[in-house]
DNA sequence: ATACGACTTAAACCGAGGTTTAAGTCAATA
DNA sequence: TATTGACTTAAACCTCGGTTTAAGTCGTAT
């Protein structure tokens, strides 16, 4: 198998090596394994794993959750529809903090619309 | 004018008063008129400027940026130019969160997918 | 042999965004 | 007149999500 040392992982997801440390002990990169020297070698495995630690990671899901969510990755089978369940929820989650912003954008469309208006209004005023 | 109390302000915008008032002190509430009593009186002006303020809240902008915000609508008309920027600014960012949260999602459907498949195959394998 | 660079750890530290607490003031009601 | 309830303040506290620090261990190149 394919192993990448933590500065190639870091590199490769573009966050500091810290936050790979820091995930790892909060359980959200389970099954690291370590080299003789007790170095961490990230396998391809983990590597597509954190695939999806980053897109709750991205979409505001709270490391607690994440890590439950590992967790129930590492039982298995038993557990797939607590997984289900808990990504449709989160889904639905995402789905209303999109709505809000889009919502929330529409009051600073309005501001941009004011401003460039009295913007241009102030130049005609010019001549 | 009409004024409200903060717990009636509060209510309004579903939120504790301790957040409006930890706001204020912020600088995202200006004006804030009191009573003899020393109690904050909002006005309806005060509402619609909070109105602006939830907008940016709601699409993360720091509370650091909204204070220059407000900082700048205080200064009026000489900070046009400054507070079209800003909003310009932030509705990009605005739009590039709600993207990646966007593409985020995807990875989640993939998930949702596989879990509903693999539910689905366990229930055929019953009989 | 030694010096360098990449790694390790535990623990301390940080900023953001509030929330909670403690002590006090006021107005209306019993 | 005493009590209650709504408000006030400053300051302490809290959680979250990391980041930084300090001290140490390797493996390799000089």
């Amino acid at each position: 198998m394919n192993y990448c040392s933590i500065s190639e992982a870091a590199a490769k997801f573009n966050l500091p090596q810290s936050t790979l440390r820091y995930y790892e002990k909060k359980g959200l990169l389970p099954f690291i394994q370590r080299d003789e020297a007790d170095r961490r070698l990230f396998s391809d495995y983990q590597m597509a794993l954190f695939e999806i630690v980053l897109c709750l990671k991205n979409t505001n899901m709270p490391i607690s959750s994440i890590k439950q969510y590992m967790d129930w990755v590492i039982e298995g089978d038993p557990t797939v529809e607590k997984r289900l369940e808990m990504m449709m929820q989160h889904k639905q989650t995402v789905l209303n903090e999109i709505s809000l912003m889009t919502e929330s954008l529409k009051g600073i469309d309005f501001k941009i619309e004011r401003y460039t208006k009295q913007i241009q209004e102030r130049k005609q005023d010019e001549y």
